[in-house]
DNA sequence: ATTAATGCAAATTCTTTGCACTAAA
DNA sequence: TTTAGTGCAAAGAATTTGCATTAAT
């Protein structure tokens, strides 16, 4: 479903940028790999005993600046991460179970300049995340509800 | 610039959602009756000694339920709290002095829809910020330009 | 009387920082 | 050997929670 870049990319990227990649850090690297469709850093620091958490966090911190994570605003306010693997894209965040998928909306950009030129704001980012039900919750509604009805 | 609702309707609504307003609630409304542009619950505590923070914390949740004040998420990913006068709006954050402004996009829900429907996901709402300048910060940006080129 | 609302302090959660230490280059 | 990267533990922030107390109704 996620594909995800493959590690020897990351750690490609990390050297380019004139990171090191060692021990610890691949830790994280590979423990992110197989983690679920998102994650916190604190989930992932908690699962690798051996790695102190500011190794995680630094590493977490230099992976979004990369553009290879990307974070992701849950409904409730936490932020968690996931990896990104497009340029600009926003989320689609299921408030029931909680997968996120990406989705490009390839005017949003344009069309947030547009309206805030009106406001004489220049634009220089922003950030949108949609939130709902996703198929298979939705779905589930539907059955759950021609079942009692 | 920023016209805030009278406290007392304000009042109003929080007795018509069967809560009762009380004095520290009162002064927590006061005190960010008189706050800036925006502005955080720490805040807001630290300003107010003699009231409780958890107070100031289960106030806010409650305006923020009720659609009286509602949360701004700054550049740097901290949440501030803003007086909602609108229904459903965005925000045009600065990321150089941190002024809020709102801005209410039409299409942005109907786009969204739209897009999202070609996902299979039922929307139920969205978050968006847009960060970039102000006027007054654009503005300076070009006269310092200018005075130094 | 009854019960919402409060203060306080402790607990949580998430994240950053200081610093001596280890290991790449 | 120089310096990026590390672990640990402590410090922070931003909240939340437990609970006995207070104050509206």
């Amino acid at each position: 479903m996620t594909r995800r870049p493959a590690l020897s990319g990351v750690v490609q990227r990390l050297e380019d940028a004139g990171h090191r990649v060692t021990g610890p850090r691949l830790k994280v690297l590979a423990e992110i790999a197989d983690a679920g469709d998102q994650f916190s850093a604190e989930e992932v620091a908690s699962r690798l005993p051996g790695v102190g958490r500011a190794t995680v966090f630094r590493t977490f911190k230099l992976l979004v600046d990369l553009g290879v994570l990307c974070r992701v605003l849950m409904d409730d306010g936490v932020l968690r991460y996931r990896w990104s693997r497009r340029g600009h894209h926003h989320h689609l965040v299921c408030a029931e179970c909680g997968a996120v998928e990406d989705f490009t909306v390839c005017d949003v950009t344009e069309l947030v300049r547009e309206l805030t030129r009106l406001n004489n704001f220049t634009v220089e980012g922003h950030w949108l995340e949609v939130y709902g039900r996703c198929v298979r919750c939705t779905d589930r509604a539907v059955d759950l509800a021609a079942a009692t009805g």
